[in-house]
DNA sequence: AGTGCGGCCTGTCCGC
DNA sequence: TGCGGACAGGCCGCAC
């Protein structure tokens, strides 16, 4: 489900309910998250104060004195404030509670999602270590995509969702970038011109803002953490929109797979 | 080293 | 209405 923008909407959303709390206790109903929630995970997390809540990519980290809980969503997790005391719900599988008698509960039906515990600096976590620049940070840019994406032959919007490329590009926003960068998702990264990657490297800035801006993207059951959708779906020029005509030259936009992913174009528009 | 695929899970939707 | 199969926003880890 949660592609960066949502991350950041969801990140924003929970901070002010979490820094400055202290966790007093965790529960887990389910530990078999993509690697298991250990004892020692709740056991590090209890008593500790919440001082920041980052993110990097779309893992979103929850910082405190003694080390950092690392969170993702993987595909269909949801993080909530909650009433400490409320119920729970069939694929509520871990609440972090904290002492003002509200939860962060973290929701995930596919359990792809994961919650770990790290001390010293979580960027040199293995996980984190060798994500690529923020798209949204100034070092990544046209410059940086180009230099890397010399020589290799792997189609463009795999390459832009490689994480060790650029961190936190899924496939809503691959797919939308290349649409307005005007660029065809199965171009050979090592093909394309310095203007075109800076062309493409502005358009994923641009949709992760503006998607950022409304929220997110409501697909299926994204929801914030108070439970309220996201508005940037209505926006979307080509995903999810195959068979329909496009935005900008009314031609057909058509689904192909690339890497074992959905991908949607504009024949008219992407080269 | 770079590329492409399988697999982890549940829920939903579509065609028969 | 029921059933099987395909598919879904992520990403690690493996084989080539």
């Amino acid at each position: 489900m949660p592609e960066l923008p949502e991350v950041e909407t969801t990140r924003r959303g929970i901070a002010p309910h979490v820094v400055g709390r202290t966790v007093t206790r965790v529960i887990v109903r389910q530990p078999q998250l993509r690697w298991p929630v250990t004892a020692a995970l709740a056991q590090q997390t209890t008593g500790e104060r919440i001082e920041s809540v980052d993110r990097r990519g779309k893992y979103i980290l929850l910082g405190t004195h003694s080390g950092t809980l690392i969170l993702h969503l993987g595909m269909s997790g949801s993080l909530r404030i909650v009433p400490a005391d409320s119920t729970a719900m069939k694929h509520d599988h871990v609440d972090i509670v904290l002492n003002d008698q509200h939860s962060l509960r973290f929701r995930d039906p596919r359990r792809f999602g994961a919650l770990l515990w790290t001390r010293g600096n979580p960027r040199h976590h293995p996980l984190l270590a060798s994500l690529g620049p923020e798209p949204l940070d100034s070092d990544f840019s046209g410059a940086w995509l180009h230099r890397q994406s010399r020589h290799r032959s792997a189609p463009i919007k795999s390459f832009v969702m490689d994480s060790r490329v650029v961190a936190g590009v899924g496939n809503i926003y691959a797919n939308e970038a290349l649409f307005l960068a005007g660029i065809h998702p199965k171009r050979a990264a090592g093909r394309l011109s310095e203007q075109r990657c800076r062309k493409l490297a502005d358009s994923i800035r641009w949709v992760l803002s503006e998607a950022i801006e409304h929220g997110g993207t409501t697909l299926r059951d994204f929801v914030n953490e108070t439970g309220s959708p996201g508005y940037f779906q209505q926006m979307l020029h080509v995903y999810g929109r195959t068979g329909k005509s496009c935005h900008q030259c009314q031609r057909g936009i058509r689904l192909i797979r690339l890497g074992q992913r959905s991908t949607f174009y504009c024949p008219g528009c992407q080269h």
